[in-house]
Parts: C-alpha cells; sequence; structure tokens
DNA sequence: TCATTAATTAATGTTTTTGTTAAATAATGA
DNA sequence: TCATTATTTAACAAAAACATTAATTAATGA
C-alpha cells in the first residue's frame, strides 16, 4: 500500500532550537557549502568530542535539519532544504503580518484623529 | 557627538535560541500579527506567570527580536524587523551555497566518469 | 578471524533554561 | 500621601542542554 508522503508541519521551536547552537549552526553551514560530509569530516574542525558531535547531529535530524544515509561504514550526513524553507516561510509569514498591520496602522492615521486608536486619542484616557 | 549607527551582526545562535521556546514564538507572531502590546497584553494568554513572561521578553529583547518602549505605567513591545530579516538573510544565504554545491555536483556528473569523487568512483575504493 | 576504523550509546557531571512565589520598583490618580 | 496597577528582580527548584570518558556496535579488509 503506498502512503501519501506528506511534508511533515514542521515544528518551528525545534526547528530553531536546532539552529541555536553555534557548533550545529556550523555544521549546517559547512554541509550547505560542501554538501555530503561524514561524521568524521564534520567531527575535524571541532575540539569537543566526536560523541558530542554525533549528539549534536541527532538533534539536527530530528528536527529535519539533515538527513543520514549510511555508505559502507560511514554516515554521510546533508541538509534537507526543506527545513531551510519551512524557516523562511515562517520568516516571510512573520513579515506579512508585520507588513499588514502597519498598512492598518497608516490607514487609522490617515483617516484621521476620530479613530479611538490613534497615539492622540490613546494619550488622552 | 553623533556616533553612526552601524547594524549589530546579528549573534545567530541567540537570536535563533530566542525563537526556540514555544511561548517566545508565540509572542513573536502576535507582535507580529497585532503590533505593538504591552507586557500586560502579552501575559494574559498565557498560563504562565508574568514574571516568567517578562524574562523570555528580556530573552527576546537581547537577542534583538523585540524592543520596548516606555508609555506611562507601561512598557510596549514590537517587533524588530530587521531581526527577520537577519534570519531570512542566514536562510538565503544558506541556500545560495546550497544550489551552489548541487550545480557543482551537476557538472561533474555531466563532465562524465573520469571525474574521482561521482558516486560511481567512489564506490570503487 | 581479528585488528582497525567509524560512529553511537551509557554513565555522569556541570551549566543553562525555565518556571514558581515573594519582594521590590515605579508610575498613576483619587 | 497612599492605594492601585504594571512590571521587574530575587531566591530558589526542577528540567533540559551540553560536555566528558568509557564501553558498545558495526563494517572493513588483511
Amino acid at each position: 500500500m503506498i502512503v501519501q508522503q506528506t511534508a511533515p508541519t514542521p515544528d518551528l521551536p525545534a526547528l530553531f532550537g536546532a539552529l541555536a547552537d553555534p557548533h550545529r549552526l556550523a555544521i549546517v553551514e559547512r554541509l550547505a557549502a560542501e554538501g555530503e560530509k561524514t561524521v568524521g569530516e564534520l567531527v575535524a574542525p571541532f575540539e569537543i568530542s566526536a560523541p558530542a558531535i554525533s549528539r549534536h547531529l541527532a538533534v539536527l535530524e530530528s528536527a529535519g535539519v539533515i538527513e543520514r544515509r549510511v555508505d559502507r561504514q560511514w554516515r554521510k550526513c546533508r541538509i534537507r532544504p526543506d527545513a531551510l524553507a519551512a524557516v523562511e516561510g515562517w520568516v516571510e509569514t512573520q513579515r506579512r503580518f508585520w507588513n499588514a498591520s502597519l498598512d492598518r496602522l497608516d490607514r487609522m492615521l490617515a483617516e484621521g484623529p476620530q479613530a479611538k486608536t490613534t497615539d492622540e486619542e490613546e494619550k488622552k484616557r
């Protein structure tokens, strides 16, 4: 039976949390810039231990930021671009809302001082 | 003396960290959607205490996500859109790198099997 | 088979984050 | 002045995050 593959609703706090650590952010940036890398290659530039990086990779994977595939004795990691798309989509949504609320404020101010929630009116109560 | 106001280089881990908590994310989304709000208005929808929200706001402010101004007995909070721009800029940079590395891979594959790092060659060693 | 390499899991300690309640600070307005 | 309202700070506890070293799992290849 074929199950329709739905893009899982991104857990945004988890997604942002995965990017909130400097080591993890550096890993993501390196994967984006250089493509697929083994765990060992990702460990190399850092001073922290391999187990520490291994756990960072687990965090990135469970947040959907990277995926891993097995290639003989290596685990190769790569970026999942839909994670980047999810972040970008969130930002755009916020910006759209933000612009809309600015527009509303503009209109209110343009309509003149009979509106109840302009700064002028607000000051009076 | 006038000091040139430079946009501070965003601390991306701090920025993502600020967005990594569900309460804080909800606050940011509300500010984006509804504009400036007092601390009390931001506290209202949540079940957690006012001091807890106050600290969340401090986290958001120190990461540059929001700013606060004093209006009589209230502190009004609003989004700093440049924080959103910083996130969006980072994502776009990563995507650009990612596309570039895809292009390199495409070219390598197109150039034929004499390249050393195609999957085919890689399998042999 | 067995030593080597690659990576993860286990056990553990420290630091950070997040929450609570109580107290402090500050502005309003009767 | 003084009670009220708005918000933050202090003191503290619980949970989560992040690191370490040691042990385990798994594949390679001599």
